[in-house]
DNA sequence: CTTTGTGCAAAGGCTTTGCATGCTT
DNA sequence: AAGCATGCAAAGCCTTTGCACAAAG
């Protein structure tokens, strides 16, 4: 977690994914940020985002297509509910998973553990 | 799901799969046939996989670093417990996360439900 | 003034595609 | 023989990196 220096490009990252309720790729922010008129260089995007996903600020998931988007977060573990067809993102929060991972775990030895859990399918509006 | 005929290549990447537990990616399959004196271009296996995943044959998902990785679809549904360090595999065998997801799909009116859960840490060996 | 961030362009990694050749049916 | 699959190489995306310049502390 290294410290950061407050550049006017990474504030304007930050007050955007702070303002925006759906996930952005890297692409989609330098856009919206180019388009208001804010010199930022895709690289620096880049940049921002991973330092910001370090420490731990925000939400990832990558896409069916490759492509890693992100959102502002609360830092809580949650996983997510998504639809194949609109790509409508729900967050889900519950600790059953992690209660199960931890469980499982446990009756085979294994330390350091983090899971995955994903849940696709096809929303009420879509079918 | 167009017919696909049936190529040396394409039995050959279809018996690699079946006869591996862990989730492998196009170079994997592509590194591993190539190793065992199997002729088979990356562009090929590139493309029996998306064949192979659009008739509902394979599990996928893409990986922290964007790599998509598929795995032979076993009839019945279960998940695994993976060594980061020395890859060793453990299935898993549990209702709950199936229990969960659908009641998860209920609550929000999804359809057509499919999920993925894995668990990654160290094992006793590696420790 | 020193250190870190930025921009640009080039390169990297995974995946897709165009086209001629070869194999399946 | 006809048509689809294959291989190779080139190109497409998203992302990362090297380097010189600019900005922050």
């Amino acid at each position: 977690m290294t410290f950061q220096r407050n550049t006017k490009q990474r504030t304007q990252v930050i007050d955007l994914l702070k303002d925006t309720p759906e996930f952005l790729g890297a692409s989609d922010v330098h856009l919206k940020l180019t388009e208001s008129g804010i010199d930022i260089g895709l690289s620096t995007v880049y940049r921002t985002l991973s330092s910001l996903l370090e420490n731990g600020e925000l939400d990832v998931f990558i896409k069916d297509d490759g492509e890693t988007v992100y959102r502002w977060c609360s830092k809580e573990h949650h996983h997510h509910l998504q639809c194949r067809v609109c790509g409508k993102t729900i967050e889900i929060q519950t600790d059953d998973f992690e209660e199960l991972a931890l469980k499982i775990a446990k009756k085979y030895h294994f330390q350091e553990v983090e899971h995955t859990f994903e849940i696709t399918g096809t929303c009420k509006e879509c079918l």
